[in-house]
DNA sequence: GCTATTAATATAACAAGTTATATATCTTGA
DNA sequence: TCAAGATATATAACTTGTTATATTAATAGC
């Protein structure tokens, strides 16, 4: 059977890097459950992030991860009640919290560090094979040319042309 | 703020492709909110595929779609109401329905060959520039790697031969 | 020719994102 | 100095995917 999202080329580039994302996800997931981690895929970027970048607050993950901020408020009560983070109000500013990682999520991204993205990185390294560094600059590309200019002023552009 | 998913590079590719995917869908609406059609982008490849196959069942549609059969069903539903596909059962066979464009569907589809498509399609290669077919190819590469080994395999044979 | 299995679709519950809006706190200017 | 606006986070409702399971119809074996 024909699939109709990769013949449409350009056209459904969004659904179809949305579907191959999806893949790898739960295919990275697949990998960790072999570690029992109480936690899923999508979590563990809000713990890379805070082990990058240290304590960080709701909207600076937010912009951390490209997450809205709804998403990171309830993603980080999860990992809270998880036990891998904690979250502490600031003084001077109480409309802020401030997430940092918890002693159980420290050792958990020590863990991570050492067996599990390794793991996983040379797997994604292996799907790709020659082309991993060409992927990523070409996303990179994406990235840039998206925060430059939207597709619809692209598209406005196209027909002011004509 | 450093842009963490972007930084760990081939570790959180998966978030990253779907993060940038919905991104370009969410722009494509933009565009197609231009035409005002009761229609959200996510819906459109289902237009597509019937378009390019003619009529399918849920289960034809899942696969040409690459999405999983509840999820069909659903938006098959919502397009129903929305008037744009009809669903007529098989004779030989109750226990399948076969999904065709309605007249309202196949006009829409015909103005979207005419007028929008073309513009998203448009939009899209200027953002990718010279990197589109390059793209194209690391896609469909990621596509027949993992149908053919998932992630997990792939990590299971980096461990053996260690 | 009936029963057990297989197949197609539907339903339910959940996940993780989104937008819009509410709430609480901080800041600023008259 | 206090009322108005700005900022940080929370809550609600929705979207669109997922998995697990239920339901119904078709098929196969005895």
């Amino acid at each position: 059977m024909e699939d109709v999202v990769r013949e449409l080329g350009l056209l459904s580039l969004g659904t179809r890097l949305k579907r191959i994302g999806d893949r790898l996800q739960a295919d990275a997931q697949e990998i960790m459950n072999g570690f029992d981690l109480p936690l899923s895929a999508a979590q563990f970027p809000y713990l890379a992030a805070l082990d990058r970048l240290g304590p960080l607050g709701i909207g600076e993950l937010s912009q951390a991860l490209g997450v809205a901020q709804p998403g990171v408020t309830r993603s980080i009560n999860q990992l809270v009640s998880l036990g891998f983070v904690e979250v502490v109000p600031v003084s001077e500013d109480q409309r802020r919290r401030i997430v940092t990682l918890s002693q159980k999520g420290r050792s958990l991204v020590a863990k991570a560090k050492g067996e599990i993205w390794p793991l996983i990185e040379a797997a994604v390294a292996d799907l790709c094979g020659e082309g991993s560094a060409d992927l990523l600059a070409l996303l990179g590309a994406l990235d840039d040319g998206l925060s430059q200019r939207t597709l619809a002023q692209r598209a406005e552009l196209k027909e002011a042309r004509q």
